[in-house]
DNA sequence: AAAGAGATGGTCT
DNA sequence: GACCATCTCTTTT
């Protein structure tokens, strides 16, 4: 089941708990599917010192400030490609970054992907997510609610956990105070 | 179990 | 030239 543009275009704090049970969709040419539910994410609005758009419209940010539901991609570190989507109106400049799933199909290929790891350490993570999901910066802009495109977002009737763990965002030095990170219960 | 450091490259000042 | 929305490996307790 797709879920519609306007439920992305509320507020990264409030879209975020609620991304928590949506599905991951990641399927390459040769029609191998990797999938999995989204268990811990974490907001970045306008106005937020730990957002990439908190000094404005730039080119590696534009993503953000365009429609809501799309992929905005970037390297951490060099190293790492961290997926987000994009939420609020156009311009906004907002998102939800996914942190971490729990991978339902292709475990297999995520296996390989993640060679070395266990089982744990397969997608607890932003860069790991990246890395399982084989996200590259082609997929940044992406419209991550077309069920047609490579890399997208559904809504499988999982409904997003009760009481999902609040806590602070992880890796930024700014507005630490903002518990804008949530969680699928149990942490960790 | 915890702490430290290197990898690695795009982005912005 | 400094700074990272990270991960992994090594060293130390």
């Amino acid at each position: 089941m797709t879920i519609d543009r306007a439920w992305f275009e509320r507020d990264a704090p409030i879209v975020a708990p609620e991304l928590l049970g949506k599905r991951l969709v990641a399927a390459t040419t040769e029609g191998v599917i990797v999938a999995g539910r989204i268990i811990e994410v974490e907001a970045y609005t306008r106005d937020d010192p730990a957002s990439h758009t908190f000094r404005g419209q730039t080119p590696r940010n534009s993503v953000m400030f365009g429609p809501a539901g799309h992929a905005y991609v970037y390297i951490s570190y060099g190293i790492h490609r961290c997926l987000n989507v994009v939420t609020g109106a156009t311009g906004d400049g907002q998102a939800v970054l996914i942190r971490a799933v729990e991978v339902l199909d292709g475990l297999e290929t995520v296996v390989e992907r993640r060679a070395g790891r266990s089982h744990r350490e397969l997608t607890n993570g932003p860069g790991k997510v990246g890395e399982a999901f084989a996200i590259d910066l082609s997929h940044n802009g992406l419209d991550l609610l077309d069920s047609r495109n490579a890399v997208h977002v559904a809504d499988d009737g999982t409904p997003p956990p009760v009481g999902p763990v609040v806590g602070p965002r992880i890796g930024i030095t700014e507005a630490l105070e903002r518990p804008w990170r949530f969680r699928v219960p149990p942490v960790r």
